[in-house]
RNA sequence: CGGGGCGUAGCGCAGCCUGGUAGCGCAUCUGCUUUGGGAGCAGAGGGUCGGUGGUUCGAAUCCACUCGCCCCGACCA
């Protein structure tokens, strides 16, 4: 195709409302254009990544025996309240009302609608398994969308969800898609991990993250450089007896001291000059189970979706200060677990606890904290359990190495979600007895356009994108760098020979100086460069670059194309295509 | 939702504090020269200064409200 045919907008300078290469660089080689906060176009390069993306996709899905639907992306509200989730998803759910004041929503994911096929259409165990994907738009309103298309409100996803009879064949399907997600992410030129994650509130057995490393992530994974353990932070267990004990020697008895308005860790760690590594943090939380005061070593965070498996709580909140006021006697900032009376709740204790000696809590009365409280000594938990966020100096649950912390983006999701909407739908199958069954279900997603943005994030130098092959918009660019009518013939007769090839070329036939076209050639990123220029051409040559490596080849005009055939194909093959 | 920042030509920005009727670079258009890493010269076009209201003789500038966008945080003990 021709550059001066297509709209291709680039920018000399970033974009100011972008932050992330992968962002800034998407706009200024001319691939998106915002609309509205988390909304873009696709420009003619974007839609070719995102539609190269995609065919990788749909390939490795069809080869593990998945078939393509596409489903509406306007949901009627009836089916939301049916699965409960109508009132349980907040927010992020963008609801809409027609004319006849019947309500919708955008389907922010679309279990329900497939759940709602599937239980109209599968009435026998002959029918199962069945996996059933889309590649279409998903809405959420996110609280804060950010970076293009690494955080959209409006995205393109593939969504797959799969049937079964039993948990088995769940299994079984599990690791196909698993499989077809290594294939999919190793072929768009990603290196990335496989990463244990949270199944939620949702409570399905496995589920697995698929993250590309990058430190623009928004995600923090924890990895055991030991036994290969990886998994989100927010799901990564650790190892008990692991910290180390903090303050020394024997434990002077309680002592009460003033804080006045000091409230935060912070504040009191300052005005006491005590790390907060030694202050016993005490949250009160509410939840169906009742409340619960949650004990952890002031450095460290509780993660909420630990404490709420231990509690085994649907809705978990932090107590309103009116709650807590009633139940310790004291505000917010100063309540803490010894010396206080009549607490009605369970009193549960972080594992990090143990580590603590001689440490500061809340004195549970206003403007006042505790010293020298000894676990043990001044109050006894009702349980021990892991309900901390992970964080540096914490060890593998399973082997005991330190564990490491890296972000990354999450790209792809795979989780065995059970029977949450077939039960709650009625989707069930007779099986061989002729008795009826649940049918078992397993979820699948991948980011479309935040797969584009990752391969971004990994493959970019100063002068901009370094496409794998397999995504880029135009696997050859031509840059006919003369307005001479040989090198303008050469190049044309080059592009000509390599799209009869059936190879996707950009010629960048614009009245533009070469430098100019060098510069946009480097922004665009196309894996392989061919200059025609009047020197080399006077010699019956033109040139073969990479934009991986930089490198340069004087090429006989003749075999120029054969030639970027052959180092398309070998990048491709680079990349385990 | 809380905090911070920003809206001035297509893009990136200055001007605002200390009110006096809008400027720079790039881009665009015309002409000439140039042509292997974002050309030079000469000329030209393009702005409801996000919106509404107020203060004032006079508002891009001060005040209020509002809309949009960006960033940080959403555990406070």
């Amino acid at each position: 195709m021709r550059f001066s045919q297509l709209l291709i907008p680039t920018l000399k300078e970033n974009p100011a409302e972008a932050e992330i290469v992968s962002h800034q660089l998407m706009v200024r080689a001319g691939l998106i254009r915002k609309l509205a906060a988390g909304i873009y176009s696709l420009l003619p390069l974007g839609l070719r990544v995102i539609r190269k993306v995609e065919g990788i996709v749909r390939e490795e899905l069809a080869r593990a025996g998945a078939q393509e639907v596409e489903l509406p992306v306007v949901v009627p509200a009836e089916l939301w309240q049916e699965s409960g989730r109508w009132e349980v998803y907040g927010k992020e759910l963008l609801r809409l009302r027609d004319r006849h004041e019947r309500e919708f929503c955008l389907g922010p994911t679309h279990e329900e609608v497939i759940t709602d096929i599937i239980r109209r259409e599968v009435r026998s165990y002959r029918q199962l398994p069945m996996n059933l994907f889309q590649i279409h738009t998903k809405f959420r309103d996110e609280i804060r969308p950010r970076f293009g298309l690494m955080r959209g409100r409006e995205f393109t996803m593939m969504d797959a969800y799969s049937f079964h009879a039993d948990g088995a064949d769940l299994d079984r399907e599990y690791e196909v898609m698993r499989g077809a997600y290594e294939r999919i992410f190793r072929r768009c030129g990603l290196s990335h991990a496989v990463v244990e994650a949270d199944t939620g509130a949702i409570g399905g057995k496995d589920s697995h993250e698929f993250m590309v490393l990058a430190d623009s992530g928004e995600d923090a994974i924890a990895s055991c450089p030991g036994c290969g353990y990886a998994a989100n932070v927010e799901k990564a267990e650790v190892k008990a007896a692991a910290l180390e004990r903090v303050g020394e020697g024997a434990v002077p008895p309680l002592e009460k001291v003033a804080t006045p308005g000091k409230r935060t860790i912070e504040e009191v760690s300052a005005f006491l000059r005590i790390p907060p590594s030694r202050f016993i943090k005490t949250l009160i939380y509410r939840s169906d189970a009742g409340l619960a005061m949650v004990l952890i070593r002031g450095d460290l965070q509780v993660n909420d979706l630990k404490l709420r498996r231990h509690l085994g709580a649907e809705v978990l909140e932090m107590a309103s200060d009116s709650e807590i006021e009633a139940a310790l006697g004291a505000p917010v900032g100063f309540v803490g677990p010894a010396r206080q009376k009549g607490f009605k709740g369970t009193v549960l204790a972080d594992t990090s606890i143990r580590s603590v000696g001689d440490g500061v809590t809340g004195a549970n009365e206003p403007d006042a904290h505790l010293l020298h409280v000894e676990p043990g000594r001044d109050f006894t938990p009702d349980d021990f359990a892991d309900l901390r966020m992970a964080s540096p100096g914490d060890a593998c649950a399973r082997c005991g190495a330190a564990l490491e912390f890296r972000r990354g983006i999450e790209v792809g999701h795979i989780f065995k979600l059970g029977t949450k909407y077939s039960e709650a739908m009625r989707a069930t199958y007779l099986d061989e007895e002729g008795a009826e069954q649940v049918i078992v279900m397993g979820t699948y997603g991948i980011g479309i356009g935040r797969t584009a943005a990752a391969a971004i994030e990994q493959n970019h130098d100063k002068n901009g994108i370094i496409w794998p092959a397999a995504i880029a918009p135009f696997g050859v660019t031509v840059l006919p760098l003369q307005p001479d009518q040989e090198v303008v013939e050469a190049a044309a007769q080059i592009t000509e020979h390599l799209e009869s090839a059936g190879a996707e070329v950009l010629l960048d036939d614009r009245d533009e100086r070469a430098g100019v076209k060098f510069a946009d050639a480097d922004l665009i990123g196309c894996p392989v460069r061919i200059i025609v220029g009047k020197k080399s051409l006077a010699g019956g040559m033109v040139e073969i670059g990479s934009r991986q490596s930089a490198e340069k080849t004087q090429v006989a005009l003749g075999d120029a194309a054969e030639r970027a055939l052959d180092a398309l194909r070998a990048a491709l093959a680079g990349e385990g295509a």
